[in-house]
DNA sequence: CTTTTTTGCAAAGTTTGCTTGACATTTTTT
DNA sequence: AAAAAATGTCAAGCAAACTTTGCAAAAAAG
């Protein structure tokens, strides 16, 4: 999946590490994330999201799952 | 974690069975989400908010997620 | 240019989400 | 009251999310 992570957080200028701790994950999920070798569960979604001030849609790209 | 998916459910008078056809997964995985047994992955989460036309926040609770 | 920081990736292992099938209980319909 | 539909649950098994450790390359800082 698709996420703008990596645009939000060198807007912000913080490393994968930074932005791991602040949601209490670790660097490596992260990096996969961004990188789009899974996605996030709910819940760190969620995390993500409010840590960047935005909501879980504005931060994630749900386009590929449309089938409504 | 709390959802209002039932209450959401009840108010188009859809079964579990019908929710799940239309989002694309089985009824026991709806149920075990409206019970609590476990939390929706993010693009079930999205799909199932937008089977609604409701956001992802707006369907599932993260208040107990607040530690920002 | 050298050092330090950051990033990408991989493997092994644990946990969690989900499927399938099956059964018991509750609710709704007739 | 009887039949049918809907719901909750359980167990086995698979897949996906996540952790941990560790290494190599790229980028940033000195």
């Amino acid at each position: 999946m698709k996420t703008r992570i990596k645009e939000l957080r060198k807007e912000r200028k913080l490393s994968q590490e930074e932005l791991a701790l602040a949601v209490g994950t670790t660097r490596q999920t992260i990096t996969s994330i961004e990188v789009g070798k899974y996605t996030a569960s709910l819940v760190l979604a969620y995390k993500i999201a409010r840590f960047f001030g935005l909501t879980i849609e504005e931060v994630f790209d749900f386009s590929e799952e449309n089938e409504f």
